[in-house]
DNA sequence: GTAACTGCAAACGCTTTGCACCAAG
DNA sequence: CTTGGTGCAAAGCGTTTGCAGTTAC
């Protein structure tokens, strides 16, 4: 089964319809390795299928966040950019240049967020680890520049 | 030297002037252990100083984290939260009942970025590593609601 | 005195809501 | 056929900008 069925498959098995315009969001967000804002993802499916709104992008996303397929990933300046979900304990590693995005399997910091919590008093709920960087492209895009 | 004089000899050596405001913002932030929001940092300022207006909050926060004082801080929901600035190689804990923050010296994670670095290409500039969690206190009310 | 800073109001951009129409099942 | 989903327009909200008046130095 691939990536992409799976993901109709629990969107409908939610209750929720296949429309043209959801089908068209899944099939974009689905096996892009870039971290998207609402904007970019409502332009990009613009090209294939003109006539979906950029509230039905919203309400799209948010479905797909309340299912666990995507992400909603912080950027220095961009909040809200949307990215497939990360699956087990991987973290992401993203391009400040394009947003480009990878993800890598975690280190075990279990130990760590123990000690953190003994001596804070907090119960931890959740952990984010993630790297900013530049990728090889924008590395070389930068080297023409200067 | 106090923090808090620290904070304004840095505003003044770049050229600041030490004006009501400003002084009323970085007395609120600089011994605070909450992530605040600008709206609330206005609240909280207005108490004392009635006159100051939110614009004068926004451009003071902007100031103040170009001067590497104050750092934003995301959280799940709200982003742009504001909260004093790491020192080294710190790394926050966060309350996502109140928002109270709490800073830990860092696990040193620069092993594991150099063979991720490797991995993918990636020039690694920063990182984050943030925890979440409940605070003792918001942890005392939840037991007391349930 | 003068340049930096302030506060107000208006503009701005992203996101959400209300509602009539449409299409998936 | 039914009801969930859609697109449009308008409202909402946090943030930024323009500008005349004010304050630090």
């Amino acid at each position: 089964m691939t990536e992409q069925k799976r993901w109709l498959d629990l969107l409908e098995k939610n209750g929720g319809r296949l429309t043209t315009p959801r089908k068209a969001i899944v099939e974009l967000l689905v096996n892009s390795n870039h971290a998207l804002g609402p904007i970019e993802i409502y332009d990009l499916v613009r090209k294939q299928n003109p006539k979906v709104g950029l509230v039905t992008v919203y309400r799209t996303l948010d479905l797909l966040a309340q299912l666990g397929l995507v992400e909603r990933i912080h950027l220095p300046d961009d909040c809200h950019m949307i990215l497939r979900a990360a699956r087990g304990h991987e973290h992401a590693v993203l391009c400040t240049g394009c947003g480009r995005a990878e993800y890598f399997p975690g280190e075990d910091i279990s130990d760590w967020i123990d000690r953190i919590s003994r001596e804070s008093g907090f119960t931890i709920q959740s952990h984010w680890l993630q790297l900013q960087g530049l990728c090889e492209d924008c590395q070389k895009l930068k080297e023409k520049v200067e």
